[in-house]
RNA sequence: GGAGAGAUGGCGGAGUGGCCGAUCGCGCCGCCUUGCUAAGGCGGUGUACCCGCAAGGGUACCGAGGGUUCGAAUCCCUCUCUCGCCGCCA
């Protein structure tokens, strides 16, 4: 969310950055609103204290005048009432309408429509020249019972599935890797719900706008499962007030992650690539309100991403996402792709964003910074390794002619020292 | 699931209808006293919003939301959370 003193200030910025981000806004309804807020906090404050002071005087008035000047009081209090009734539907509404009102994008964000216009800006690695027919992930993974996709359906319905055997392991293996790296880099481990409030989806920008892709269970219980450890994370300190020697927060967490996939009725349907459940390490840092030290941040988050891919020897690339693609809540959002040889191409693996104050002014987060005023803060999240999407990629991209599969050097620490898996088919 | 106790400022802890945004203590900040240290004295010390160029003024907030009242931290209702007890489950 955005400041509505900021958006008074800068209503062409805000309104530009909408238009980049593609998302409709009608800021002039938003500011016309403001103005009838503020007049009405004015009115009913002047109302407000009257009022008191009225009844501070019957209270030090003779007893006996009492009931008379209370009586008196009460025409004034009805009109009070109604005062505040009214500006509180209109706070109530303002407060709605800002909470669709988008992040404005930094003006390294490309101009661009869709993920087609996004900008590649590195390149790591050269996608593998198969001296033999590879095998996709599917093919592989049901050859050597590593994947049963069918009973995943019969169970859970499409797009679930099991893991079995060494694959089970090597998803295990590659998230602990990941994590344990980034606790080597100062981040602290975390274990965390991942069925969370309603206004914690609200608070971290999901809500409202992604309400469909999101698994609910608030009828009955007012909790939703995330479809990241960013929520309850970036989450973790709601309403708090941070001491400036604790910052920046560094935090990294492995969860499940439920994505409902709304819309995506016959797109990527083959394989493992879009699920409704999965695994991932997912690093957040929460720090003081600087432009520069989010980009610093954002910088060292995407390159944490790339230490754990170039590890596992996976090629990818870079995007810097353009407007039209980029979420109502960041400032910037960086996509990684790794290179997957079924899809002939790259896939989305890890997303980096950067926020500013959007999520946490929403989380009401805020720290003392060093001349004592209270100022929001920033966030910033990254993938560090998501299950299913990169197992797809070290199956497929590790895959040897006989259907066995080489392990990198990393995970075999985590796969009893073993250097392959996988019986020859 | 059942019966109970509690929730006040950074912390501790008063406060049972008007003099309470809240005594006091600790902590913290500033100044002062005192060779140093220890100790002491004085003053200050929440958050948000509105009006104002500013100085300043105003409003709200005592877990949350409603209610009673001219007036609520204080009375009533609902909810949440915390703590310990019983039951159930792991």
């Amino acid at each position: 969310m955005l400041d509505m003193k900021y958006i008074r200030a800068n209503p062409e910025l805000v309104k530009a950055g909408a238009a980049k981000k593609r998302i409709a806004l009608d800021l002039d309804a938003i500011l016309a609103l403001d103005e009838r807020v503020r007049a009405g906090i004015t009115e009913t404050d002047r109302l407000r204290a009257e009022q008191k002071n009225a009844s501070k005087s019957i209270g030090a008035a003779a007893p006996a005048d009492r009931p008379r000047l209370a009586e008196e009081q009460k025409a004034q209090k009805a009109q009070l009432k109604e005062k505040e009734e009214e500006l509180a539907k209109l706070q109530a509404e303002l407060h709605q309408l800002l909470l669709r009102v988008p992040n404005v994008p930094a003006a390294e964000v490309p101009e661009g429509r869709d993920d087609s216009e996004n900008i590649e800006v590195k390149k790591w690695g050269t996608p593998r020249q198969f001296d033999f027919e590879p095998r996709d992930h599917i093919a592989l993974g049901e050859a050597q019972d590593w994947i049963d996709v069918e009973r995943g359906a019969r169970i859970a319905g499409s797009r679930n599935y099991f893991l079995k055997g060494d694959l089970c392991l090597l998803e295990g293996a590659m998230m602990r890797y990941a994590l344990e790296l980034m606790v080597s880099r100062g981040f602290t481990p975390l274990s965390v719900p991942t069925l969370v409030r309603k206004d914690i989806m609200v608070g971290t920008g999901y809500f409202p706008g992604g309400e469909e892709q999101a698994y609910r269970c608030d009828e009955r219980d007012d909790l939703c499962l995330v479809g990241t450890a960013e929520v309850p994370v970036t989450a973790l300190h709601q309403d708090e007030i941070l001491d400036l020697k604790d910052l920046p927060k560094r935090y990294v967490a492995l969860s499940s992650c439920y994505r409902r996939e709304a819309g995506t009725y016959g797109k990527d349907t083959r394989g493992l690539y879009r699920v409704h459940q999965f695994q991932k390490v997912e690093q957040v840092i929460v720090d003081v309100a600087d432009a520069q030290r989010s980009i610093e941040h954002h910088h060292v988050i995407v390159s944490n991403a790339e230490d754990v891919l170039q590890a596992l020897g996976l090629p990818y690339r870079i995007v810097n996402v353009c407007g039209g693609d980029l979420g109502a809540p960041q400032i910037q959002k960086f996509d990684i792709e790794t290179w997957m040889p079924s899809r002939k191409g790259y896939g989305e693996t890890h997303s980096a964003s950067r926020f500013h104050e959007y999520q946490a002014r929403r989380l009401n987060m805020r720290y003392r910074d060093a001349d004592g005023v209270v100022r929001v803060c920033h966030t910033l999240n990254n993938t560090v390794a998501a299950s299913v999407r990169m197992l797809i990629a070290l199956l497929e991209n590790h895959q040897n002619a006989d259907g066995t599969v080489t392990l990198p050097a990393c995970l075999r620490p985590y796969m009893g020292g073993r250097e392959r898996i996988g019986k020859p088919l």
